[in-house]
RNA sequence: CGGGACGUAGCGCAGUCUGGUAGCGCACACGGCUGGGGGCCGUGUGGUCGGAGGUUCGAAUCCUCUCGUCCCGACCA
């Protein structure tokens, strides 16, 4: 490709609105345009890279035995009300009506259409297990769409889905999706993490997200340091020193207008662990819709939402107000769990402890000397805080915290959509059987935007050889025919060689031309230009490093070897 | 939706407080000088100042409403 022909609107200056890396580099290099809150154009070059990642990904699903087919963007929403979705997923659902009155929805994922094709199509044991797999633009009214690609409305997704027979079967293919997802992160040059995850609105019971490793992620996930234990912080368990009350009799103690942890836990004079601190929410969905409830923690720990509202089944829950609290006669600032009129859940930790201070349900005043088997009747207990760095794993190694970037997720569904959608099957004995299901997506889109938050420096995007949009860029330096004749003399070998080249003949000054080099992030650079001309050469090099000088002849081999051993199958 | 910031030329910004003929840099077009890391000089093109209404002799500037964008929270590939 000639630089000249090639549309590629590069910025100098940074757009005001991007705020992370990936946005202002695919921006500012001319790959992406935004049309509408979180909506963006591909221009060429980003298509180009897309369609690398999406080799990678093809290669490695068809090698795991999954077969790839086209479903629909658009859904009918009768089958999200038959798969009992709605309700949970409806708020993101983009929703509109055709001519004729009939509801549909832009597809955000598609356990329902697979469901209700494999309902009619499958019927014996024979025909499983299969994985069906696409590639295909999904649309999600997302709340807050920002930073670019990493999260758009309107997005590139791989998604896969398997029956079976059996969970057997499944958490076979469970392992043999986890195992492609794998090569298909490592090949693509990424520095990712598998870790445990909550199974969120797509249900089911095991769940693993693959995260690459960014701070600009905006996910938590603890990692263990002497084990392979990693986990998403909404799902982590971990376990520390906690501090233990002495035993006392159940008191109360003036503590006016105190009501943070920290604060009155200095006025107590003990420290914060030994307090408890409860929440009140309002449940959402769920057999408790509508219900309050109280969680309690340790003053210095952090409830983690997500665990909470898995223990309750419930789509959401939400701060109770002053009012509410007021009702389950609780006061603000004040709070306790003893004498609550609503259900009470405490963190594990709290199990067994005494001398604990916490609120009393009265203005200014908390109890001191909580026992809570003793003074505390129908407490539930679970899991509840959040995993923080420095707790402990079970293999007594310590956690860590880092930030991801989720680029996909494995569930293993189980019935969750085969009974509703009624995906049935006669088994060996000709009965009927409810199929099981997992699903596997891989962000394609969010995927390329992770990569250039791993690969950029000072200069723009330093693309892995794998993705890069063209391999090498063949830089004309000088307007002498003698430069003209030698560039396109190696531009023809180089594209007959099946290398992909930019070639940029552009009558720009030479700080334009590597600067736009850089900033799109080829990674092989060669420049022809009057000076070495002279003696027969050329410069040869990668992005970011020193170039040398090298025989016009040599070109051609130096390329091939440079790029034969990075760029997998594929020139 | 709650909290914050902001909408002025393709991009980055000044001007708004204190109302008085809409500016700067880059980009773009043309000419010239240049020619190994976003070069220099000159001449130009391009904006209903997000939109609507109001106050005023006069509004980018003040007031009201509205639309949009970005950041923090709930969501998630």
């Amino acid at each position: 490709m000639r630089y000249s022909n090639c549309f590629v609107p590069t910025l100098r200056d940074v757009p005001a609105d991007a705020e992370v890396i990936s946005h202002q580099l695919l921006l500012r290099a001319g790959y992406i345009r935004r049309v509408t809150s979180g909506v963006y154009d591909y221009l060429p070059l980003a298509l180009r890279v897309l369609r690398r990642v999406e080799a990678v990904i093809r290669e490695e699903m068809e090698r795991a035995g999954a077969q790839e087919l086209l479903m629909p963007m658009v859904q009918p929403t009768e089958l999200w009300q038959k798969s009992e979705r709605l309700a949970k997923y409806g708020p993101e659902l983009l929703r509109f009506k055709d001519r004729h009155g009939h509801e549909s929805c832009l597809g955000p994922t598609h356990e329902e259409v697979i469901c209700d094709l494999m309902s009619r199509e499958l019927r014996s044991y024979k025909q499983l297990p299969i994985n069906l797999y696409q590639i295909q633009n999904k649309f999600r009214d997302e709340i807050r769409p920002r930073f670019g690609l990493m999260r758009g409305r309107e997005f590139v997704m791989k998604d896969a889905y398997s029956f079976h027979v059996d969970d057997e079967s499944l958490m076979a293919e469970y392992k043999n999706m986890f195992d492609a997802y794998t090569r298909i992160f490592t090949r693509l040059g990424l520095h990712f993490r598998a870790v445990e995850a909550d199974t969120g609105s797509i249900g089911g019971s095991d769940s693993h997200e693959f995260h690459v490793l960014a701070d600009s992620g905006e996910d938590l996930i603890a990692h263990c340091d002497s084990c392979d234990y990693a986990a998403n912080v909404e799902k982590a368990i971990a376990t520390r020193d906690m501090a233990a009350g002495s035993a006392a009799a159940l008191g109360e103690l003036a503590t006016p207008k105190l009501t943070t942890a920290e604060e009155v836990a200095a006025f107590v004079g003990v420290e914060p662990g030994l307090l408890i601190k409860t929440l009140v929410y309002r449940v959402a969905g769920g057999e408790m819709d509508g219900q309050v409830i109280a969680a309690c923690v340790r003053g210095d720990d952090q409830l983690q939402d997500v665990k909470l509202m898995h223990l309750l089944q419930a789509d959401a829950i939400d701060m109770a107000t002053d009012e509410e609290i007021e009702n389950i006669g609780g006061i603000t600032g004040f709070i306790g769990p003893v004498g609550l009129n609503a259900p009470v859940y405490l963190d594990s930790s709290l199990a067994k402890t005494g001398g604990m201070v916490a609120g009393s349900n009265k203005r200014d005043v908390h109890l001191i000397g909580l026992d809570v088997e003793r003074d505390i009747n129908q407490a539930h207990f679970a899991d509840l805080r959040e995993t923080r760095a420095g707790d402990r794993c079970s293999c007594g190694g310590k956690m860590a915290l880092s930030r991801g970037i989720e680029v996909g997720q494995v569930f293993a569904l189980g019935r969750r959509y085969t009974e509703p959608m009624e995906v049935l099957f006669q088994n060996q004995q000709g009965r009927r059987e409810v199929a099981t299901m997992g699903c596997y997506g891989i962000g394609v889109s969010r995927l390329m935007a992770a990569v250039v938050e791993q690969c950029h420096d000072q200069g723009g995007i330093a693309w892995p050889d794998i993705l890069a949009p063209f391999k090498v860029v063949l830089i004309s330096m000088g307007k002498s025919e003698a430069v003209r004749i030698a560039s396109m003399d190696l531009y023809t070998q180089l594209q007959a060689a099946g290398i992909e080249v930019l070639w940029d003949e552009r009558n720009e000054r030479p700080g334009v031309k590597f600067k736009d080099a850089e900033l799109i992030g080829i990674p092989v650079q060669i420049v022809i230009g009057d000076r070495g001309l002279k003696e027969g050469k050329a410069e040869f090099g990668r992005r970011g490093s020193e170039r040398r000088e090298l025989p016009l002849l040599e070109l051609m081999s130096a390329t091939i070897s440079e790029l034969a051993g990075n760029s997998g199958a594929s020139l």
